[in-house]
DNA sequence: AGCACGCCGACT
DNA sequence: GTCGGCGTGCTC
């Protein structure tokens, strides 16, 4: 009887797999088999890629694996692995760690147990609505694929996209097969979970960060063995190894938080598509605003595009107005009013009250936080772990926002001892304050990350804003995204510059996609003789581009103006990028570290001429020069080819002898933010 | 990651 | 002496 070895992924940083000799008791082990084996001293968990005869040359002496873990049959896993092996590659992680994300958190419960509180509501089945013409169009052209296919479907705000995703899926199901709906924030946009719970009731399931480990433990399982058919998730549902997989959406495709910011550097969307591929199913990706990338692989014919350019029940999109912050100032001063309510705002919010409608404010705050300044000296507060200005929370605290410093907030100017700290800038906390003074009987409701913690906070929130309880509504990126108020006649973008000139190639991008993101909130639902809805836009900048583009609702012109620049850089979605970053906390060493990279690099250019289409950029110090007491240099890698620079990429980080100890080297593929 | 080994300063 | 903190190195 021949002996046979099993290819097994370990829970440790190792980049490839590990080789163990399988016990004659065990010899019908299968790939995708999760396994007990001796890691050094220890036991590990180790996953089964692959059963081999012959043993591969190795100086180590091999080990025999110990036990099969019979909680998970193999069958389980073996379609995932594949995929698995992919992410591991492409984003150069650990596979080992790669693949324990396919597991619950916890171990097999005990079927049955009952939850104190379903995560998912429990509504009267609602009955599919009829698609409109262009809905009805765009849902048949992606019916006709069974299999892989992306699509982009581009509707505007409003356009109704979830509706042409709940027919899809009620198509999926009726042919006996399970779903996957991605989205960005899951536990941010309850009132889309609640349109899937009303249409599909008690076949859903969810998995989010939000849930505790006995739920999605739970409800893995129910997805796994097939009791549940649609799986609701935030990126990490694509873990979720479900059987029969024949429909994935990735709904709000453009969001940047799809791509994972630690450990595993991974895009949602990207190994969604990736997923499909692998399980050959189609795959749609919505957006009111798609993501450039996509827009790209549309024009080029990779993905199949799908427009909704109407608002469901033809009602308009609303009107936008621009106002000049620096015009308005000198009359808002006259009238009383702080310099970020022009005269234009003040009048449509205090006729949308008469007219008993709701409005909404909002504020992007990055960047315009409320750092403390001293008059007399102009010092700002800042962490002394980390590159960064301290903002000033709820109160009398004065907090980093990258580590967990803060320390209370003294209004003597530590640096001078002579001025009196005042905060700077505008948040939403005092638009709230002056919003009461300026508006009495208004009932206002402030949603932004300090006053919303968790899911029932937003619930809560959502449910006074549906049952109008609320009149005006301020906050930040959270309200920008999902939302659907029917009442809701006026959105105000209160300082809609933040961002614009933000070091990032993207920051065109972003910027217009939150103006028409949250542009889209109003006048969604017009009744007859109702007015339209209003989008007062505020900037500095009233004659930049992105106002000007932005205004005209003209997402698709903008989307060629600035691909145009991307293009004659070489940005993405034109090149490609791979971002390192070198980390450690003696400064010397990063920086010695990050040249001696560099130098790497040049090197390997020289070697092949296939490699002169790569740009090496840096090293520089991060814009965020030190984190957690760490000093931060980053090296930029760009080039046309994908598939070269991928290649290149990881040439460069094949050999890890030459770091010096201490020193921590990352990459990012396809970074997001370059910071 | 997780675990052991080994070096140093500090203390009964 | 020896306890314990943490830097270092290794895992088929």
């Amino acid at each position: 009887m021949k002996s046979l070895y099993a290819q097994v992924a370990v829970v440790a940083p190792i980049k490839g797999l590990l080789t163990y000799l399988v016990p004659q008791e065990l010899s019908t082990i299968k790939p995708g088999a999760i396994v007990s084996v001796p890691l050094g001293k220890r036991k590990s968990r180790g996953f089964v890629f692959a059963i081999t005869e012959t043993p591969p040359a190795t100086e180590f002496e091999i080990k025999s694996l110990d036990s099969i873990d019979a909680e998970y049959p193999a069958e389980i896993f073996a379609p995932k692995l594949k995929w698995i092996q992919w992410l591991a590659e492409y984003y150069f992680h650990p596979i080992g760690m790669v693949a324990d994300s396919v597991l619950p958190p916890l171990s097999k419960l005990q079927k049955n147990t009952t939850r104190k509180r379903s995560p998912i509501p429990d509504f009267p089945p609602e009955a599919p609505f009829q698609l409109n013409p262009e809905q009805h169009e765009a849902y048949h052209a992606i019916a006709a694929d069974s299999g892989f296919q992306t699509h982009l479907l581009y509707g505007v705000t409003g356009s109704g996209k979830t509706e042409v995703y709940l027919h899809l899926f009620d198509k999926v199901l009726a042919a006996g097969k399970t779903g996957l709906f991605l989205l960005p924030e899951i536990s941010l946009t309850p009132q889309l979970v609640n349109r899937f719970a009303r249409r599909f009731g008690s076949r859903i399931a969810l998995l989010h960060s939000q849930l505790t480990d006995r739920e999605r433990t739970q409800f893995w399982w129910e997805m796994v063995q097939g009791e549940k058919q649609i799986l609701i998730g935030a990126r990490s549902a694509l873990f979720c190894p479900v059987p029969n997989l024949g429909l994935i959406v990735v709904d709000e495709e453009h969001e940047s938080s799809f791509k994972q910011e630690e450990k595993l550097k991974y895009h949602g969307r990207d190994a969604a598509i990736m997923l499909a591929k692998e399980m050959n199913c189609p795959i749609v990706l919505g957006s009111a605003t798609p993501s450039f990338e996509s827009w790209l692989n549309s024009e080029k014919g990779k993905f199949k595009l799908h427009r909704l350019v109407k608002r469901v029940g033809d009602v308009q999109l609303p009107e936008m107005r621009i106002v000049d912050l620096k015009k308005s100032a000198t009359r808002s001063k006259e009238l009383g009013l702080p310099f970020w309510m022009s005269e234009a705002l003040h009048t449509e919010l205090q006729s949308n009250l008469e007219n008993n409608f709701q409005s909404a404010l909002f504020l992007n705050r990055r960047g315009m936080s409320q750092s403390v300044i001293c008059p007399a000296c102009g010092y700002t507060k800042e962490c002394p772990n980390c590159d960064i200005k301290l903002t000033l929370h709820a109160h009398n605290h004065l907090v980093c926002h990258y580590c967990d410093y803060h320390e209370s907030y003294k209004s003597k100017c530590s640096d001078c001892h002579e001025g009196t700290l005042e905060p700077l800038g505008i948040g939403t906390e005092s638009v709230e304050t002056e919003i009461k003074k300026l508006f009495p009987t208004a009932r206002v409701l402030r949603v932004d990350r300090d006053e919303i913690q968790n899911r029932i906070d937003l619930e809560n929130a959502i449910e006074q804003v549906e049952k109008h309880q609320v009149d005006i509504l301020i906050g930040t990126q959270m309200i920008a995204k999902g939302l659907d108020f029917p009442n809701l006649k006026l959105v105000g973008l209160v300082l809609a510059d933040v961002g614009f000139n933000l070091p990032d190639f993207r920051a065109g991008e972003r910027a217009v996609q939150l103006i028409l993101q949250m542009s889209g909130r109003a006048g969604r639902h017009r009744k007859e003789n109702e007015p339209n809805g209003v989008v007062i836009l505020q900037t500095f900048n009233p004659d930049s581009e992105i106002v000007q583009m932005a205004s005209q609702s003209d997402y698709e012109i903008f989307c060629k103006y600035d691909l145009k620049n991307r293009e004659i850089f070489s940005y993405p979605p034109y090149g490609k990028m791979i971002s390192f970053r070198i980390q450690s906390r003696d400064l010397d060493k990063s920086q010695q570290t990050a040249r001696m990279l560099s130098e790497r690099c040049f090197n390997l250019k020289d070697k092949s001429e296939s490699f002169d289409q790569i740009q090496v950029l840096g090293p520089t110090e991060s814009p965020i020069a030190k984190i957690r007491n760490e000093f931060r240099f980053q090296i930029i890698l760009k080039a046309n080819n994908a598939s070269v620079l991928h290649r290149f990429a990881k040439i460069v980080l094949q050999n890890e002898k030459w770091i010096p100890t201490m020193v921590k080297l990352y990459a990012d593929v396809d970074p997001m933010n370059l910071l």
